[in-house]
DNA sequence: AGGTCGACCTGGCAGC
DNA sequence: TGCTGCCAGGTCGACC
């Protein structure tokens, strides 16, 4: 999926697109990717509602609707937003029919990614067991290094547990133990003092860039134009599995963390 | 409580 | 050409 800067991509594209608009009419054409399979209550409730704002959370985006009520977008691996005219290509999974004529499609070729309608955020399940935001204050330094020390488990997916920190998924995480010159492998438990300093401000560093750049597209990822993202420019080893570092021109190599693909530089990330 | 693993899906691509 | 197996931005829940 989308991880937390292509998520702030797509939320910031809605606010521009659709804000003040109606939605006229829901279809939805695969119950897979609509909460519970609550197709017809989620389609009764959004119709005639008016999205009045945008956030995030995690790699979640929420439509603040008016008059009551919200959309959560979860697009996990495949799913994304596209604003315009009724799309044509295959993954058509949920369309509303906008106040302006245009339409909103929600397309997700693997239908991991879910809708949900809510009244109360606070009540919603999902968003109670989440650790903090990167860029927020209570992400310190202290609380980053409280979590780690009681972690045996390898740092590479330790910086992709959600209880620990949202936002980072397979990619940045890769990009940030690189960034500070960190094996992968280490256990979270063992990374020094100055190590979790250094992750602590890459993480906001990395992200942010990310954001700056429109998030990355390494294959299905899109913006709300079905732009890609330009951040596989900075790319510095997600992907390069052969390829020759950039700092050292060793060999970037590919290993398999908790079912997942890591890279790193095993002459920099010692 | 923390850690590990399978499950949820479709489709593109490499190799035979 | 067509089959097989592997790979993909993420969580969950069941188990140890």
């Amino acid at each position: 999926m989308p991880e937390l800067p292509e998520v702030e991509t797509i939320k910031r594209d809605l606010d521009q697109r659709v804000r003040n608009l109606t939605i006229e009419k829901v279809k939805v054409f695969d119950d897979r990717v609509i909460a519970d399979r609550s197709t017809r209550s989620f389609m009764a409730k959004l119709k005639g509602k008016t999205f009045q704002s945008f956030s995030r959370r995690a790699k979640c985006v929420i439509c603040h609707l008016s008059p009551k009520g919200y959309l959560i977008i979860q697009p996990k691996m495949t799913g994304h937003m596209l604003y315009g005219e009724i799309i044509q290509e295959a993954g058509l999974r949920v369309l509303f029919e906008l106040s302006n004529g245009k339409y909103l499609n929600y397309r997700d070729i693997r239908l991991f990614g879910w809708l949900s309608y809510v009244e109360d955020l606070s009540e919603f399940k999902h968003f109670q067991t989440l650790g903090p935001e990167p860029f927020d204050k209570d992400f310190s330094v202290e609380y980053f290094t409280d979590q780690l020390k009681r972690r045996t488990m390898a740092i590479k997916p330790a910086l992709m547990n959600p209880q620990i920190v949202v936002g980072v998924g397979n990619i940045y995480a890769s990009e940030i133990l690189y960034d500070i010159g960190l094996n992968p492998k280490t256990s979270a438990k063992k990374v020094t003092k100055k190590k979790i300093q250094e992750m602590h401000e890459s993480i906001q560093k990395i992200l942010k860039k990310a954001i700056d750049m429109r998030g990355s597209s390494m294959r299905d990822y899109r913006d709300a134009e079905g732009q890609k993202g330009g951040f596989m420019k900075l790319i510095q080893v997600y992907g390069r599995a052969g390829e020759k570092c950039y700092r050292c021109s060793a060999e970037i190599v590919r290993i398999v963390q908790a079912q997942r693909s890591t890279f790193y530089c095993k002459k920099c990330q010692r």
